[in-house]
DNA sequence: GGCCCGTCTGTGACTGTGTCACCCAGCCGC
DNA sequence: GCGGCTGGGTGACACAGTCACAGACGGGCC
């Protein structure tokens, strides 16, 4: 069977570019792997089919922001850039877990862009949730509290009530820096609303966070 | 004669294309007018003719930082995103100059969007155009210091050597407040960098003010 | 001219954030 | 036990954002 029927949002695709597509070797991504780095120039489009790929902004200090996540059935838009006539993207995307992804050559991409209507939408589709999901990045990072993101992340990834990360991973994950992480996690643990132990943060008092993460913590 | 002919990147628009396009009116837009604002839904594809459109994001306390500005010969990409899946934006377009611009409706956009291969690249490429400046911005807000957004800015719109606006407009497109705006600009004045009037900041070493700008400011 | 009023700008105080320089506590391999 | 590594804690300091207020300037009005 064809990865196309693991691939949501591609479902409806017309019969003779499946069979173009289906044929499209999967590669596996092992976890850490850099799938690319700023100024490289695009080689095609990707889609994701399980696993997770993280995409970061690097700062000259080397700090860090994420920029997004891609999950299973999103493309990397990123790799569509250089395709449509933008520039070099910067940042970098690293394979977060062990992943599988199929890489669509330029030319194969640029004709299925031209004949096939639902191929097209789910790469504008695509297109359209990233520059949304940039923008609310940058709404949280121009006018949040890093209280407040901080509080946002752990709620957002506390799989069984407790975050198993280290200060420096969540700092990335949020944009700031570890100390500040340590400080604040420090003070909401004065609270008694989390937990602190070696890489694991555990959560003690959920609506208490919510509450932090909604708040329009004005900078 | 068409607004066709007008709008750069379409040059190549298939003729049936065009006849369809080229009866569209032409709205004028006042200075001052406000486009859209968070919450209303896309009513079609917009392109710019003439004038200068900003786009802000506002922030819960009311600091604005400048998303991107859309120049003639543009559309405003993200009235596109409801159309193409995406929720609605967050966000508020101004004229800042008396426009002229085009709207397309839904049903034609979407029509073309399927029919017509060089609309589909003019569309894609704004897209892509958008993607790109929003994070080399959200870059910027990241990691860069006040004092080097606001030498690049400067230099970005001396027109004639001197910048003409309020220390509150620098602060809204830098993403920062009206307080820092003047302190920062005391500060370059003291370095005998700028002259600081009423309203306007004349630029005195833009070699400085350059040296500033591509510091990699690290916050 | 003198006056009022709104806009623009300057300042001080205080808090939050980012950075640097360290130190300390565990953990692992040897 | 020892040394090295990683994760975490701390203090000092500079920059940034917010609040509250005080001048300073300009234009209109009498």
């Amino acid at each position: 069977m064809s990865w196309l029927a693991r691939a949501e949002g591609l479902e409806g695709i017309e019969p003779g570019i499946a069979a173009r597509l289906g044929m499209l070797p999967v590669s596996p991504l092992p976890k850490g792997k850099v799938l690319f780095c700023p100024g490289e120039a695009a080689r095609g489009f990707t889609i994701l089919l399980t696993g997770r790929v993280e995409v970061f902004l690097i700062g000259p200090t080397g700090r860090e922001i994420l920029l997004y996540a891609i999950e299973p059935g999103q493309s990397c838009v990123q790799s569509t850039l250089g395709l449509l006539g933008g520039e070099d993207y910067t940042g970098e995307a690293v394979a977060a877990t062990d992943c599988e992804a199929v890489l669509v050559p330029k030319d194969i991409f640029l004709a299925l862009m031209d004949e096939s209507p639902v191929f097209r939408r789910f790469v504008f589709g695509a297109f359209a949730q990233r520059l949304q999901s940039v923008m609310a990045l940058l709404e949280r990072v121009a006018f949040q509290k890093v209280e407040s993101r901080l509080a946002a992340d752990l709620l957002d990834r506390a799989a069984d009530g407790a975050v198993h990360a280290t200060h420096q991973e969540i700092a990335t994950r949020i944009g700031t820096a570890r100390e500040v992480v340590s400080r604040r996690l420090d003070a909401l643990a004065r609270a008694g609303m989390v937990r602190l132990d070696r890489g694991c943060v555990t959560i003690e008092d959920a609506p208490g966070l919510a509450r932090l993460a909604s708040a329009d913590g004005a900078r």
